[in-house]
DNA sequence: CAGCGTTGTCAACGGCGGTGACAGCGGATT
DNA sequence: AATCCGCTGTCACCGCCGTTGACAACGCTG
């Protein structure tokens, strides 16, 4: 029994994964189905069926593509914060990379080894850090979290249809110019917006780190405020 | 010329958007769908259409009433913190009280008056912690987008069906439990992880909020470090 | 060569968002 | 009072979706 995979065959797990991808990839909301994924790879749509059992299945091994993706070549560094920073922006990246495929497999635990892998790489470094098993726990779920919600937020509006995505980034100025009476600092910031599209997910990260490292290891000679430390 | 309404109007779009949210309040995932809708209304599915463009339509007036039932009986606070803490609070929840809605709301912007007042408070409060124009705007957004974010991240795990939550939730003790050798933080820190479904929202705002207070005033006889601050 | 499991094909199902023709009803016009 | 008109709900229908079950072709095993 020498177990020769037989030349014959068309589809594979990793060949269906590959073509929905791309298919995401350049493909507005919408684009994964299986018809497409049948069209795309020269075969039926229900062929697909052979090697998924369903749509949940074949997402669940989307996303662990993109957490192989997103560990690819990483080296951790002898910083704990700028390791945390390169996981964090890692798999931020391979998931917005992959709207369609984020938007359903950011809520999912794959369960399998690369999602573990990054799990250890957190906490790894947040014990390296100084925090404790159980803080280091709840803030790897922190980290971990916030790079899958923040991924599945910037994926989902990069999904929109674009006239929408452009209506939807200058609202504030326009309404801001409407009624400046009413919303004065509006009118005040209102040109220093950032459009949603460039969501301020690396923003976020730097003020998350910035807090860590306070909690990390409390100032000697400030006052610790007990109604800002979590 | 009195403009009378009619009674013997059944629907109306107050009254589709109440059906709406109580749908999707006792329902699992999907279950947003107009022929449902007509079905609680006791009304052909297509009639929704008289009141709404589209689905598009329909969704971005649920999150007009989101954005409305976050900030109702809202009153500022003196501590500009407290105020962001409040404001933010008050909208991931409303929103992840109504996961479906938020899933699809959560990266639109309404356009409507709800939404600008979350803005120009977020804006004021910030302001008054003694940023500047240009990075209130940015911090605006970092928490706007944070708050959303996140609700329609907890909301998604929601709507899994209950078997494919609970299985997530347990995953990295089981997986720890395999493999003790390769991921030995893992080991060390399993049984303090929260599940999936116990977002850590609240525990990333507390960080969130120390950064910014960190930022706001650099301590005079602290050394800032260019690398975590932003 | 016979048999069997694997893989791809095909037709079909019910549910989805959405459209266009049509009916009834109330208010305004004459 | 008769007529018209616009608004609202109904109905039949479209094309797409995920998914199923019967079936055919292929290659491996005995």
């Amino acid at each position: 029994m020498p177990a020769r995979r037989t030349p014959t065959v068309a589809l594979s797990r990793e060949r269906i994964v590959t073509a929905c991808l791309e298919l995401v990839e350049g493909g507005g909301p919408g684009a994964l189905t299986f018809r497409a994924i049948g069209r795309r790879l020269g075969v039926d749509a229900t062929a697909v069926y052979r090697h998924f059992r369903d749509k949940d299945d074949l997402v669940l091994a989307l996303a662990d593509r993109l957490y192989e993706e997103a560990l690819a070549g990483f080296a951790p560094s002898d910083d704990w914060a700028e390791t945390l920073r390169d996981v964090v922006l890692r798999i931020h990246r391979a998931f917005a990379g992959h709207p369609q495929a984020a938007l359903l497999a950011a809520t999912r635990s794959t369960r399998r080894e690369a999602e573990f892998r990054a799990i250890e790489i957190l906490l790894d470094a947040l014990r390296r850090a100084g925090f404790g098993p159980e803080e280091a726990a709840r803030y790897e779920r922190v980290l971990g979290d916030y790079a899958l919600a923040w991924a599945a937020f910037t994926a989902s509006f990069a999904m929109l249809p674009k006239e929408v995505r452009e209506a939807d980034a200058s609202a504030p100025l326009v309404y801001a110019a409407q009624s400046l009476e009413r919303y004065p600092r509006l009118a005040e910031c209102a040109r220093h917006l950032p459009p949603v599209a460039e969501s301020q997910f690396e923003t976020a990260l730097e003020i998350l780190l910035t807090g860590l490292r306070v909690s990390s290891r409390p100032p000697a000679g400030a006052v610790p405020d007990a109604s800002l430390t979590a």
